[in-house]
RNA sequence: GGUCCCAUCGUCUAGUGGCCCAGGACACAGCCCUUUCAAGGCUGCGACACGGGUUCGAAUCCCGUUGGGACCGCCA
């Protein structure tokens, strides 16, 4: 019937978007996009009492973010909406009363239940986890039809991938078992049963299922620790499936272009802060020095510092002073800091350390070094290491020392190139405010 | 309890009967580089859950055991 593939997310607004969420979406995202078909979203909000439409927006909000677009959704019109269950109460009762009056299905209450059929065997092949199947008289009657008169999940996504002529149903794991029953509904029907395609689940450190208890769980959270979106998507991409050659860090595009459903693994996999880190800091590393500084700026204001003083290019070049130190954008922000102001250096170090003997020889070092004709970092290195070799001093005795005054830190990129950002002012300045010059 | 699913380094995985006394990545350790920390380069540590089969040959196929997980709601 369908040629063209047509998969679907469909969230229940009772949450924020969750990890386990935004990968199933992810999957059929790439899967769409793969086979030049249709991501369609759904909203599941047939639980009156937990859905919100907040959390239907941050749903969206979450997806967006993950560059996750949608061709049909509840802010996009399609041929097969209304795309919210709630808004398609007649058609499920239309298909319930069907299935009523052929007998298959009775009224109990206000109810409509399903009459499974007995001494079945239930058979179908998913693209991931192969040939199932399960005896029909392992399964209670299903109800259709809740008393209040809203349909049940099992049975509004059968209708719903239905009439919405969904191809490919790509969900997670959890959902096998429910499998055996939607498709004794399907037949029921007289409908198409779509093709299905189990996702492994993602599990928390403890191997036990990703909950609060795991720390992060929505994609949101992740933002704020400045991840990058595409970080994210790339670590997402690799938990469950990957391209067949060696390759671990790619585009949302090299994706679309590898992915292959007959690709996904079966084991349910452990989400890994360390490796996620990792695929940040090469993503960071990938961007542009501009796309970098932009989604760094967030976490300068968030530390108290002003970078809108400060053109986009200038914040460019200090993160690239960095070079790839840093695993997040709040990294990155935080191991800049003394480049946007000298405040936080000074609540950092006060240079107690320094005895009256060890000030002397750093003041001879620093009036030498503040007089030096080129202020450039090699000059800079040159005119040490030689100060160094005449005084019989180690270059880490006078290059520890100018990095704690100018940053605060016991660590940070090459002290001269800092130095040499910060500009000879700007140097002389910090030193004197220590008494180093 | 019933049904279903899963089982390769600590983690993500490659592997679909011989190319595997098992390859890559993260993490970890060491070395190189070096003014610190990163980055980068090199080296190392480290796994086929167990027991039976089938086969000339098994991580790969079959059976069982053990261990995980999911579902069994008028939640989704």
């Amino acid at each position: 019937m369908t040629s063209t593939t047509r998969v679907r997310f469909a969230p229940s607004p009772t949450g924020a978007l969750h990890i386990g969420g935004a990968h199933t979406a992810l999957f059929n995202w790439l899967w769409a996009r793969r086979n030049g078909g249709s991501f369609v979203l759904r909203i599941e909000d047939t639980d009156l009492v937990r859905s919100t439409a907040e959390f239907e927006m941050t749903i969206l909000q979450g997806l967006r973010w993950l560059g996750l677009d949608w061709d049909e959704g509840p802010d996009v019109d399609g041929d097969h909406g209304p795309y919210r269950q709630s808004e398609r109460r007649d058609i499920y009762l239309e298909h319930a009363m069907k299935l009523v009056s052929s007998g298959q299905a009775y009224r109990e209450g206000e109810a409509v239940i399903f009459s499974v059929p007995r001494g079945k065997m239930v058979a179908f092949d998913d693209v991931v986890y192969g040939h199932i199947e399960m005896a029909s008289d392992t399964l209670k009657d299903i109800v259709l039809i809740k008393s209040d008169g809203f349909p049940t999940y099992n049975y509004a996504v059968v209708v719903d991938d239905h009439t919405m002529e969904i191809s490919h149903v790509v969900r997670g794991e959890d959902h096998i078992s429910n499998t055996p029953k939607q498709i004794l509904l399907y037949e029921a029907l007289g409908w198409e049963v779509p093709t299905f395609a189990h996702l492994p689940m993602i599990l928390g450190k403890d191997k036990k299922k990703l909950s609060k208890r795991h720390g992060a769980t929505s994609v949101y959270e992740y933002r704020d620790m400045g991840y990058h979106p595409d970080a994210l998507f790339n670590y997402f991409a690799l938990l469950g499936w990957n391209p067949g050659d060696e390759r671990e860090i790619f585009t949302r595009e090299e994706a679309v272009e590898m992915f292959d459903l007959a690709r996904v693994t079966r084991k349910a996999a452990v989400f890994d802060m360390d490796k996620l880190n990792f695929v940040n800091q090469a993503h960071i590393a990938r961007i542009s020095p501009l796309e970098r500084a932009r989604h760094t700026v967030p976490f300068w204001k968030e530390t108290g510092l002003d970078p809108d003083s400060r053109t986009e290019e200038w914040l460019a070049e200090v993160l690239d002073l960095l070079e790839g130190r840093g695993q997040t954008f709040r990294e990155l922000a935080e191991y800049t800091d003394y480049f946007l102001s000298f405040e936080p250096v000074k609540k950092r170090y006060t240079a107690d350390d320094i005895d009256e003997e060890r000030r002397e020889i750093l003041k001879s070092f620093f009036s030498t070094m503040l007089s030096l004709s080129s202020w450039k970092p090699e000059e800079l290195e040159v005119m040490a290491k030689g100060w160094c070799d005449e005084k019989g001093v180690r270059l880490k005795d006078v290059a520890m020392p100018l990095r704690w005054a100018l940053t605060g830190r016991k660590v940070s990129p090459g002290i001269f190139h800092v130095a040499v950002f910060l500009g000879r002012d700007e140097v002389r300045s910090r030193l004197s405010h220590y008494g180093l010059v």
